[in-house]
DNA sequence: CATGAATGAGGATTCATTCAT
DNA sequence: TATGAATGAATCCTCATTCAT
């Protein structure tokens, strides 16, 4: 069918993109992005070794890319969940809740996601920070100001805080068991972070 | 005098390994330790290239040598400030500002141990998690434990809660500025982990 | 009426294989030849990467034919403007005259010409060799036999002479400046010839 | 012998440098720089792969330095031969033999002169000029300056002649027989830059 | 113990070429 | 004829490791 040639190959290329996205996740997740072999990344996603460099002109391209991608999907899905409900500590409890199950559903990407993060390349961290911004503003304005406006939260600093959170959001979603389960129950995390640890004095 | 000798010898020999400790630590600290140079590390301490074999038969017994080493002085400095007080909160603010000190005063060997508990490798992951098993033992039996007895502390898993109160040092520790200061107050986390950030009701 | 449509394919046929010599001329006078790049050369001409596969079967034979028609072209020239004057000096004035003209005028090509003459591919110099045959045959049977016939030129080895000529009009001809122009200029490069560098003695 | 011992690996070290420069020489010349295999000549200086990067940072940094390398052996061999003699003459004559003879003894190493002189590549060809700029000064002020003072030359841009004299030079150098012998002879090369190709008028 | 020359496996990247559309 | 996705050989370069001195 030629006249469907150029939507087909658009497709086609879009697909064979997101396959080389989706093997470099793999790949990057369990060997770290210095120990991932490109050629082998092109090969998982079912393509010979040079495939790659068709769609991303580096390694570290490649990395940046799913980066990005990794972020659009998982803010957009936060951030919906979190719009689902209301009041402050619902939408708390529904960001690690939301959170938590992005990352039991991508556990690939998202651990790319925190080894980039924690780890040494400050090239790879600027760009991780600048495509994860709009989280930080889910945070901070659909959560931590509201709250604080209508006297459900106590008054922070709302940066330092939406970084904490964050940071104990990313913090907490790593220990997985080997099924990919994560550790912690974000009942019990939000909770924590509602209510600290200490017991209300004479409630 | 070749007793005098052989300690002389000794003593030298155990500079010498600390001062390779202390340059492999940069440069996993800055490089990571894939793209960090075992050789550039030897020249660094003030060796020749294949002086570090000396010393650690592979670059990964330099890298797990140096986290055993780190875990023993962060975990005896952090321990030892618990200790001097007695209630469970001030051993928890004890906990988080003495943390944040050695932190502050050792970044390149904490940065390593961040890389490798967030990292890929799940060797260097087991081997972290052996030598830091005693800091959960003093957050669990120094700390929390003694709070939930007094009543002090509300009654929670004592693992878990260990678990991500060590994460939250951790990964709170993380974000420093240009000058290596931590971005976050331990007077600030350990009040946010001990009331929360709920307004307290009607106390 | 076929017979147009097949001109007028015929001429864009012929067209676009123009262009592909042209934009390899530039590719292969800046960058080499191994460094240039075939899918560059073919997307400079206007086309996408495999339609110089439409033209020449290989990257190698693109070369060649390019030198045959610089060839062609290069020794028409000079052999017609050669051929407009009689007397061997006038002529040999005119030899370097049309060359450097003809350099300036189509400095990639030319630059081709010269990296292929002076470059370690003994297949491409033979090409060159041969394409280029007549230009002996001009400056041995239209110049320097008539001079040495008719007393004008001392008496010489035409083959070795014709070679030294060739070889120093060639050579001469790529000092350029920044705009292309050449370093020599044709009459000094002509005196010079003609007359050595002694002083004359006592003429 | 120990006491040697740091003598004796700075001449083995030497001896390496050495072998590998000449190994790029003939790689480089047979196909020149972009078709040489950098492995190759390494283990055709009879070292494994990797050890040409003990002594040379790059493929770029070798062709650099075996282009001073032979550029300072050949303008010494060059200069001492012109200097034997003392008029202008003679020292032109022994410029062009001496330099045949340097050509002759050194094949592969001016093939890499003269490849990299007419090739494309613009920082090699700046290298090249910068390392040669001696030889200018020996044709300049050691031969063309001293003929014109004595009237033996004539007056002529003494530049722009030597620049000339020295294109010439290589130019001429570069045709050679199977066994590498150069196709033109000194003294006739000589002769005719001397007294130009015009026969002499009422001598 | 210290040295540093040598090794060679490993990996990122380029690019000429093919071919289905 | 034009296209451009896919291929995979080829090559530069890095670096952990060995070992003779």
């Amino acid at each position: 069918m030629p006249r469907h040639k150029t939507s087909d190959s658009a497709k086609v290329a879009s697909q064979t993109r997101q396959k080389m996205l989706d093997s470099a996740a793999e790949a990057f997740a369990r060997q770290g992005y210095n120990a991932a072999n490109i050629n082998r990344i092109s090969q998982a996603a079912g393509f010979a070794k040079g495939t790659v460099y068709n769609y991303f002109p580096s390694k570290e391209a490649l990395l940046l890319a799913l980066i990005e991608s990794v972020a659009t999907d998982h803010i957009a899905f936060i951030a919906t969940a979190v719009k689902e409900v209301n009041t402050p500590q619902e939408r708390l409890l529904r960001f690690f809740s939301a959170g938590f199950d992005y990352v039991e559903v991508h556990p690939y990407p998202m651990q790319v996601i925190v080894h980039t993060l924690y780890g040494a390349n400050e090239a790879h961290k600027a760009h991780l920070a600048q495509v994860y911004q709009p989280l930080f503003g889910v945070m901070m304005h659909d959560i931590l100001e509201p709250g604080m406006a209508d006297g459900t939260f106590r008054q922070m600093d709302v940066g330092h805080t939406a970084t904490f959170l964050l940071t104990t959001y990313l913090g907490v979603s790593i220990p997985q068991d080997e099924e990919g389960r994560i550790f912690f129950d974000p009942q019990m995390i939000t909770s924590l972070l509602l209510h600290g640890i200490e017991k209300e004095k004479a409630a």
